[in-house]
DNA sequence: TGAATAGTGTCTTTAAGACACTATTCA
DNA sequence: TGAATAGTGTCTTAAAGACACTATTCA
């Protein structure tokens, strides 16, 4: 509207009406170390260079049929990373963010470690110690952490953080790092069996001195929820 | 990008890229009959003149500080309602909704039914019987449905389809109407004064022969959801 | 065989559900 | 007082949690 405002990027529709930009931003999580941590790039193009922000891009009008496949494609081009999980998050908009009244679409996203190739200016970091992020990164983070958390009390999302193959007592202490709940036992194990969610892989873990523990491997219908929770969370870590 | 095509309107960034329009829509729930139902306005303007659709319009730049505040002023201007309850959906996008490339926040909004003025072209419709609607506002209305049947079965979202004060009685079967499942009176009792979202408004309902009920009101942190559900959902109506 | 964890069984506690009983209002 | 619904109490059943006991593997 006016010039010479800080606004860098506007757009107009064919009347010559204003129209926001619109972005896709992913929250890419990850174990490592026991703990959920976040993939946060270094900013190298643009605005706020050299702040970490979550993986963001513009939507390609040309490629992307969906917001979802635009999700899915910066991830690739900017991390060389196919996520494994997606899910929508939340959108984001107004006058003053990012570069000037834009609109991001969020997404949280879960990979393994060892799909995270050697990328340049991108690191893990452990959800509880986030350094300030670009724009309003922070808020969405925040958000995309407190939907993980909250879901993970309810559904099978922990199990999409372990390898395709696990033990009970692995997606017991993922259910656990995620949530900061403790979990009991047999009480877990009683709930995980009774969902459904997994089913046995029919081999044995491997490489301790002690017994082996089954491995399991998620359903089809893994992607649904509890039909209640996982465990009553009965004392914080 | 090619000419001829059936895009109605396009909009450009500054430097040439095509970017998506962006729309706001807001599926609109109200309580009548003892039934849910969607508030569905027939379009009269630019394309599907004459199908039902959600409520909906363009993010306006210059007014709208955020989507949320775009939705509630398409709500207003609309249809002249301020609606009581808003939260965001999900947003879709692609190529060949609407008006070409457009993205669309959209919402769920509730409202009581004395607060819907006599709009000219706006009806309400139970969620069940639902007529076709204009682009893809099916699968829209369809997750919005989908969204307040699931949340009110662990939330207090249903409290806001009832007028600020109520029984507990009322209060179970707005329950029972939108979820579809019967509730036990007394377990239905007991949760929902042991979450404590309500607390009791010093006055008793009137306008019976028999003995009146207890009024309640909702508590500040009503919007807070459920540590798990309000009664075991047992039996489908 | 001993170390170490996997997996099960039993008892206790808590919450859900069934159902009936008491309470309150007005005609 | 009787009709009609509000609200409570008691018993039963189901699930969560505590905890110990058995099972399995390898060094």
């Amino acid at each position: 509207m006016t010039v010479g405002m800080n606004i860098k990027r506007v757009a107009y529709d064919a009347e010559g009406y204003p129209v926001p930009l619109v972005m896709v931003d992913c929250a890419i999580f990850a174990i490592k170390d026991q703990a959920l941590h976040l993939l946060l790039p270094v900013r190298t193009r643009n605005l706020e260079i050299g702040k970490r922000a979550l993986v963001g891009g513009r939507l390609h009008l040309d490629v992307d049929m969906s917001p979802e496949e635009g999700a899915r494609r910066v991830a690739r081009e900017k991390l060389g990373i196919d996520v494994r999980y997606l899910e929508q998050l939340h959108s984001f908009g107004g006058p003053n963010r990012d570069e000037g009244w834009t609109v991001t679409i969020a997404y949280i996203a879960i990979v393994q470690l060892d799909q995270i190739p050697p990328v340049l200016h991108a690191d893990l970091f452990p959800v509880d110690q986030m350094p300030k992020l670009a724009f309003d990164h922070d808020e969405i983070a925040a958000m995309a952490v407190a939907r993980m958390r909250n879901k993970s009390s309810y559904s099978s999302l922990p199990a999409f953080l372990l390898p395709a193959e696990f033990t009970i007592d692995d997606l017991r202490h993922v259910y656990q790092q995620v949530t900061g709940a403790t979990l009991v036992k047999t009480t877990f194990r009683d709930q995980v069996l009774r969902q459904g969610f997994v089913e046995k892989a029919g081999k044995m873990s491997t490489g301790r001195t002690y017994r082996p523990a089954e491995l399991w491997r998620l359903t089809d219908r893994a992607v649904a929820n509890f039909n209640r929770v996982v465990s009553r969370a009965h004392r914080s870590l």
